[in-house]
DNA sequence: TATAATAGCTAATGCAATTAGCATTATTGT
DNA sequence: ACAATAATGCTAATTGCATTAGCTATTATA
């Protein structure tokens, strides 16, 4: 029998499994269960089975936020902008830990592949800040800032969980408005 | 014949293997045969196998993370506490790539244990920002801020490495000094 | 020194990933 | 329409690691 699947289709699925279970519960096996299908024709679509499953995903994941902030900062510049993207990267974590799980995978086989795969939201962040009065290397390192922030802050908040007596959500604004108004103070600095 | 091994002394042999070939590489099997011995007697040392050998390692990386961050503060206040504090956060990192991954992990099994890990670095930023004038609530975000970013710009570092143009730790010191120069506005805000 | 605990071993099991080779269904060129 | 080809699925078999069970030697202790 035929399930009609394409490998589109395929990351879609995983990438469903993957935020509701956690990517380590997404096996081939698990997949191929979910799919109707055997593990081994899993092979007729990732070649490189479970490692190729994985790029794939990480490579979904970017994209997908690549198109959420976009969307998210059109017709905004400056300050909007960036608390908007920000809002938007969190947002999305929150939805999609297992494709956030995912998308910090690209070291592995160190490949350009992946290196090129997050270059989409630096680009983003990066043409974000045009609106700023900062020299090049400036926005080198305030894309390279608001990329660990927010990539530690979310890591946290997954891991970690919220129930703090001090809630996240204002921790998030408040740093970002420490980054903000860091931002605006770096006039005359080197 | 015995090995005269205790668990520490293999979470200390684990850890140098997780460091230098990555977290994954460290099996039961190459530990066992790291050690000289089987890979079943690992489980009279750690009785939930490789699940528990994470775990310990977690344990061990925050501990050694506190105690050179503890050091690191000792007769420092304010801005200077916490340059050093950033900076040994990020050295300990770079030298423990594998223990850092495992330091991440500790959301599985969402236990207490884990959370209480990592409350010791909190601990120790919390009381680096003593000298600052701002009130608790002010404290906890900050510390948050600082935590998401030397951990998202870790992991940026160990994943991406450091082939660009604009140095990494320019940006870091950049990073560092906007978050400090955030801090000292913050005076009349909320 | 007898006894219990410790730390190692071998043998066997289970599970997921993967490979090889076969069968069936689509697709496509004529 | 139809032969050839590609695509997609399957079963069977292999590999490798984690783990369990049960045995043995060594160490520590009463």
């Amino acid at each position: 029998m035929k399930a009609g699947l394409s490998k589109e289709k395929i990351i879609i699925i995983a990438a469903k499994m993957a935020d509701e279970k956690g990517l380590a519960e997404l096996t081939l096996k698990a997949l191929a269960d979910e799919l109707g299908i055997k593990p081994p024709s899993l092979y007729k679509h990732f070649n490189g089975g479970l490692d190729e499953l994985n790029k794939e995903l990480m490579l979904y994941g970017w994209r997908m936020l690549d198109g959420e902030i976009t969307k998210a900062v059109i017709g905004k510049a400056k300050d909007d902008a960036v608390i908007a993207l920000c809002h938007t990267y969190r947002k999305f974590v929150s939805e999609h830990k297992g494709l956030f799980e995912a998308m910090q995978w690209y070291n592995m086989y160190q490949s350009e592949e992946h290196q090129q795969a997050s270059a989409g939201s630096v680009d983003i962040i990066y043409r974000s800040l045009s609106s700023y009065e900062m020299t090049d290397e400036q926005k080198v390192h305030t894309v390279r800032m608001i990329r660990a922030f927010l990539q530690g802050f979310s890591t946290i908040e997954v891991h970690v969980g919220s129930n703090y007596p001090v809630p996240l959500d204002d921790s998030f604004d408040f740093a970002l408005r420490t980054i903000l108004s860091g931002i605006a103070d770096m006039k005359g600095d080197e």
